[in-house]
DNA sequence: TCTATTATAGACTAATAAAATCCACAATTG
DNA sequence: CAATTGTGGATTTTATTAGTCTATAATAGA
C-alpha cells in the first residue's frame, strides 16, 4: 500500500514547474536532470500529466512542458489520480451490493484522504517554498 | 495504490470470527472454506493477526482461532496494519528534513484516513450485520 | 501411547505489477 | 535540412504479491 515512485516523480516535477518555471517551457531533459531520474522514464509521467490536462506540451526545438493556465486549481489529488488512476484502494472479489459494510468503511476512509489531497493546491506549496 | 488481497482476506476472516464465532475456536480449514480461499495462504494472514495480538490460536485437535478478549478495541486499522505493515504510503528517495512540504501534505492525508479506520471497530460492524 | 487434527515456519514457485530502457516517429524551430 | 523536443509501443528488468508444498510442533481423544 504505497504510492508508486512514478507519483513521487510527478509531484516533484509539478512542484518544480510551478515554483521555478511559470513562464518558459521546460524540457524533460532539464527536468530529469533536476530531479535526478532518467529522462525516458520521467517522460512517461509527463505524458500522463498532459493527458490529464494538468500541463501543456510543446514539441520541437525550445519546446517542453508548461503548466496549464488554470494552475491555481491543480491539487495533489489531480496529480496522484493522473498517475495512479482513479480506481478505489479497495476492491473485493465479489460485490455483495451497496450495503456492504466493509466497503463502506474503507471507502469512507479513502474519501477522507482524498479530501485533504484535493484541498491542497500546488500553487500554495510553491508560495510557501519561496516566502 | 491498492490494498492487497491479503488484507481483504484478513478483514473478512476477522468479521467472520466476530460475527459468527465469538465463543468456539474456528479452524483455518473452516474459515478458508467460508471465504473461498486456500487454507495455506489464509493461514499466513491468520498467523500475522496472531502476532499482532488481534486473535489467539489454539493448536491441536479442536483448536483454531479465537478473538482476543479485548475485541471491542479491534479496529480496521489494526487489521490493516497487521497485514500491510505500518510504513507510510509515501516514501521519497531523499529526505530533505522535516520541513518538506510534499511529505507534510501526503502524510497529513494519510493520517486522516487512518483516523477513520481507527475509529471503526469490527464489533460495531458485526452488530450492524445482525441487527 | 498412538493417531488424527490443528497451527507454525520456511523454502519454493508462479503470476503480476512497477520501474526502466530502447527505438522509431512526428512536430517544430531556425 | 538538421537539431531538438515530445509521443507511442515494444521490450526488458526488478520487485512484490499470491500461492503452494513440506516438515515440525502441539494437543485432544481413543
Ligand atoms: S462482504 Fe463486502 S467486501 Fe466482502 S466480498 Fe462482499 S461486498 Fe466485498
Ligand atoms: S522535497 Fe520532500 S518529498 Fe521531495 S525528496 Fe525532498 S524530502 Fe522527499
Amino acid at each position: 500500500m504505497k504510492y508508486s515512485q512514478a507519483t513521487d516523480y510527478a509531484l516533484h516535477a509539478m512542484l518544480f514547474l510551478v515554483a521555478e518555471a511559470p513562464d518558459k517551457p521546460v524540457s524533460v531533459h532539464l527536468l530529469a536532470e533536476k530531479l535526478g531520474v532518467s529522462q525516458t522514464y520521467l517522460s512517461k509521467m509527463l505524458t500522463k500529466l498532459v493527458k490529464a490536462g494538468l500541463i501543456h506540451s510543446i514539441s520541437g526545438a525550445n519546446g517542453g512542458y508548461r503548466l496549464k493556465r488554470n494552475q491555481e486549481d491543480i491539487s495533489f489529488l489531480d496529480i496522484i489520480h493522473a498517475i495512479e488512476g482513479t480506481t478505489s484502494m479497495f476492491e473485493c472479489s465479489f460485490n455483495h451490493g451497496n450495503e456492504c459494510l466493509i466497503q463502506q468503511v474503507v471507502i469512507d476512509a479513502e474519501r477522507q484522504m482524498e479530501q485533504v489531497l484535493k484541498s491542497k493546491k500546488i500553487t500554495e506549496l510553491a508560495k510557501q517554498f519561496k516566502g
